[in-house]
DNA sequence: TGTACATCAGTGAACGCGCGTTCACTGATGTAC
DNA sequence: TGTACATCAGTGAACGCGCGTTCACTGATGTAC
C-alpha cells in the first residue's frame, strides 16, 4: 500500500508546498529575486547531503525542496548542470576556508602548519564525503563551461595559471611547502611537484576511505596523514 | 531536424536489431543460454568505454547494444545493479591480471618489481579511466549485495580477511612490499600500513589526473609513480 | 519411428514514473505622467 | 492625488522521452513413451 506521502506527491508539487507540508513559500520582494539563486544552491546541497549523490539533484527535486514550481529555476540557472557548477564552486570555497581556519590556529612551525592543513583537507573530505565526491566528478569539472566558471589561479612562480576548480586550494598547499623549504625544513627542490605528490595522496585517502569502508584503515587518520606528508614533503627535521 | 538514427530509434528497438543495422541476432542454441550473460557484461563495458560513465548502462541501452529485447536481461540478471556488479568483478580481475603480467616480466629485484607493479596499476587506470572510475563508485561497492558478491581475501598474516572488491589487488601490493622488507630493501615494519599509504597515493594519482586534465601534471607518469613509491615504501637502497 | 509434451531462450506490448523543458500566463509592486 | 503601464518574480499545464519492470506469449529444440 502506498503511503500518503507517495500518493500525494503530485499534488504537493502542484500546490507548490514544501515537503514538510508547510505553507506556500512567500515570493521574494521586488528587487530581491536573486535571493532564490542562493536558495537553489542551498537546496541542491541539502539533496546531496541527504542522498549522498549528485544524481538526486534534479530540477524538480530542487524545486520541491524549496517549494517553488520547477520552471522558476530557469530565471536563475540555464539548466541543471549550471546548478551543480555553482554548488561545486561554493564547496571549493568552503574547503579552502576550512583549511585556512585550521592553519591560522596552528603553531608557527611551518612543518606543523603543513601537516595541519593536510589533516584538515582529509578531515573535511571524510566529514563531508558526499560533498567531497562531487568536487571531483568529471561530469561537472571537465567541460568548457566549467573552465569559464573557475578563474585561472597561479600555483607557483614560473608556472602557467591553472583554470581548474580547486587550484586555489592547491596554491595554499604549495605555499605551505615553500614555507618549509624556506625554513630549511624540507629538501624539496620542486615545490609544485612535491605539492602534486601530496595532493594525490590526500585525495586518495579521502576517496578510498569513503568507498572502502570495510578495509582495515589505520587509525587515527590524522596520524596516517602525518606519515604520508613527512616523507612526501621531504621533511628533514621533525615538525 | 532529427537525424534518421534518432527518429528510427524506437523501431530499431521494436525490431530487435543491432544499432549498426545488422540482421536480427541469432538466438543461442539450447543449453547455451548462459552465453548471453557474458554478452550483457560485454555490452555494459562497451557502453562504459564509449560514454565514459556508468550512468549510460541502462537495461534498455544494454539490450539495444546486443540487439535483444530489454526483458530478456531478466533471465540473466536480477536488475540493473547486478549487471554493474558483474562488470566491476570482471574489471578487478582484468586489473589484477594486468599487474601480474607486468611484474612477471620485471627484473628479479624486489624493489623494481614493486615499482613496476605500481606503475602498471596507474597506467591501467589512466588508459582505462572510465573503467577505473566505476571500480570505486560507492554505489556498486558499498551495498550488502556487493559484499556477498566478492569473497573475503587475506591481505596479510594477522589481519582479518577483507570482503571488498580489489582486496586481491591490494594483497599483491602487500606481498611486493613484504618481499622488499625480506630482502632488506625496505625499512617498513608494517607491510599493510605501508601498502595502504601506497594504495591511496596510486589511487589519487589515477583519479586526479583523470578529472583534472588541465593541471600541469609531472611527466612521465612512470617517474612520478617511482618518486611516490620509494619514500612511501621506505626503500633504503636504490632499486 | 512417430508424436505429445516439456523446456529453453527469448519476444512484444504495455504500465506508470520522473525527468528537462516550453509556453502563455498571473498578480503584486513600483513608476511616469 | 489618481491611474495607466512596465517590470519583476514567479506559476500551471503540457510536451515528449527514456526508463525499469510486468505479463502473457512464441517458437525452436530436445525427450519420454
Amino acid at each position: 500500500m502506498k503511503s500518503f506521502a507517495e500518493t500525494a506527491t503530485s499534488s504537493v508539487e502542484t500546490l507548490g508546498r514544501a515537503p514538510g507540508g508547510g505553507s506556500r513559500r512567500q515570493r521574494n520582494a521586488r528587487g530581491q529575486g536573486s535571493k532564490l539563486t542562493g536558495e537553489i544552491v542551498d537546496a541542491a546541497l541539502a539533496l546531496v547531503d541527504r542522498t549522498g549523490t549528485a544524481e538526486s539533484v534534479t530540477l524538480r527535486a530542487v524545486a520541491r525542496e524549496i517549494g517553488i514550481a520547477a520552471p522558476s529555476i530557469y530565471n536563475h540557472f540555464d539548466d541543471r548542470d549550471a546548478i551543480l557548477l555553482a554548488v561545486v564552486a561554493r564547496l571549493f570555497d568552503e574547503l579552502t576556508v576550512s583549511i585556512q581556519d585550521a592553519v591560522s590556529r596552528a603553531p608557527a612551525d611551518p612543518v606543523e602548519r603543513l601537516v595541519v592543513g593536510c589533516q584538515q583537507y582529509v578531515r573535511w573530505g571524510l566529514r563531508n564525503s558526499a560533498r567531497y565526491s562531487i568536487l571531483f566528478e568529471s561530469r561537472w569539472t571537465e567541460t568548457a563551461r566549467a573552465t569559464q566558471y573557475c578563474k585561472p589561479v597561479s600555483i607557483g612562480p614560473g608556472w602557467p595559471e591553472v583554470p581548474e576548480f580547486g587550484a586555489a586550494a592547491f596554491a595554499q598547499l604549495a605555499d605551505a611547502i615553500a614555507a618549509c623549504v624556506q625554513a630549511g625544513a624540507s629538501a624539496s627542490t620542486d615545490v609544485v611537484g612535491t605539492g602534486t605528490a601530496l595532493w594525490v595522496a590526500l585525495h586518495g585517502t579521502v576517496t578510498l576511505r569513503t568507498t572502502r569502508p570495510r578495509f582495515p584503515w589505520p587509525e587515527p587518520v590524522d596520524e596516517f596523514v602525518r606519515q604520508l606528508v613527512l616523507p612526501l614533503a621531504e621533511v628533514t627535521t621533525l615538525g
